[in-house]
DNA sequence: GTATGCTTAAAACGGTCGTTTGATTTTCGT
DNA sequence: ACGAAAATCAAACGACCGTTTTAAGCATAC
């Protein structure tokens, strides 16, 4: 019976961590859900913070795996060129999504977790959660910077990062801004927001260059395009 | 000396908040940081929360009044057809950024508070601050609806999230995946951080409808778009 | 049957939390 | 200069925290 109570434990904090946060949520609550004894939390995992450590490992080493399987099918399919921006994002952002419909209720509350560790996580947890999701990041941001060969390469990653943000939100808040007055989008719809999402990323990320003096591609929708900073500040 | 006391108090906990999250981050850290009493925080604000609310509204009020100022300023001067979506866009991703430059220092840390409020708030706090957030993205929403009329309502209200998405991960992390090897970014170049946020957002909401059957904008990059999941789930 | 290793149970540990109290000091209009 | 109001202070409150301890179940191997 050890692995069940580990995997009670590791549902319920789950849950609990995604909806209140982690420093919010206490092992008491978690026990208490789970229907386990209080020190039980300390005889599997160690700690609070290790036992959120192996939430964290266990729904993102195969989702972190098969971004990279995806990505390495699309560079072996694509041959000289590299596979498309698309393709790349789809890659990117795709997995995470296609864990939600396979765990379908547990796996939504760990993807509002997952938006929390992007912007919020203490040091320690950063560090060891981020191993694994680096070398992830730096294959991408690498082959998007070799299908983007126009865009200065910092940029590239910086728009790497706005995409990783859109992502998380989306994944906190699925895809709905959170107004007051509005109820939560009911769930089930993940596929229409991934593919809103991959469009979104991909445009974003094919934005022309900063300074687009022989613009290649016209913007689509306005028809002159102001300065950012004058728009902003007048 | 009461106002000065309270600033402290705000200043502290601002940057205590962004640093370490706000049930991380306790009273005595606090009045120790900014060399208060104890008891000043329930004297001057009333309860812990009630600082929170105080911190967001001290930043967020000028920030949401400048961005539908902008809009407003916007919309008058396009006349009819209501302004372009890159010029939306920076009236709603630049006046954050505008206080980070003003404030230098201490608004950074705000930013950073800003975009953990965005991921991870307590129900009570989620309503006192997304109240007066309501109507500056119900206004902004109907205006990219506007400036997007080929695209479905909700899709345009999606994508706005995802904007949002990708400002406050870029105020978290200034613009930088949270590459555990690589060091933070140095500030100071907020500039060209809200320039690229412009432009990718603006490419983002701008990108062509789900099912473009006679799409008139030719994808960017890619020479042939596939289907997002089939080429996740390849 | 008894010993052994793994898991659960109940209770308590020291510590920190947000908050409150009551006395004291400072401020300021008069 | 004086008295009321505002602000600060040290100290303590009860509650809850993560963790530890100690004992009890409960299989399996001898």
């Amino acid at each position: 019976m050890a692995e069940e109570t580990k995997e009670r434990i590791l549902d319920a904090a789950e849950r609990l961590f995604a909806d209140s946060g982690f420093s919010a949520t206490s092992l008491r609550d978690i026990t208490g859900e789970a229907g386990v004894n209080l020190a039980s939390v300390n005889y599997h995992f160690g700690s609070k913070e290790a036992l959120l450590s192996a939430i964290l490992d266990r729904r993102f080493r195969p989702i972190n795996d098969r971004r990279l399987a995806v990505l390495d099918a699309l560079e072996t399919a694509a041959g000289e060129g590299g596979p498309a921006v698309e393709e790349i994002v789809a890659a990117l952002v795709g997995p995470p999504f296609e864990s939600l419909a396979e765990l379908e209720h547990c796996g939504a509350k760990f993807l509002k977790l997952v938006g929390q560790i992007h912007s919020r996580a203490s040091e320690e947890i950063r560090v060891t959660f981020l191993r694994q999701f680096d070398r992830v990041l730096a294959r991408f941001t690498a082959a998007f910077q070799r299908a983007l060969p126009d865009l200065d390469p910092d940029e590239v990653a910086t728009r790497v990062a706005f995409v990783v943000g859109a992502m998380a939100h989306a994944m906190t808040w699925g895809g709905q801004i959170p107004f007051a007055s509005r109820a939560a989008r009911p769930a089930g719809d993940s596929a229409r927001l991934l593919e809103s999402l991959t469009r979104f990323a991909a445009a974003g990320m094919a934005a022309p260059r900063r300074d687009p003096i022989a613009d290649p591609i016209p913007a689509p929708a306005p028809a002159h395009v102001p300065a950012p900073a004058a728009a902003a500040g007048g």
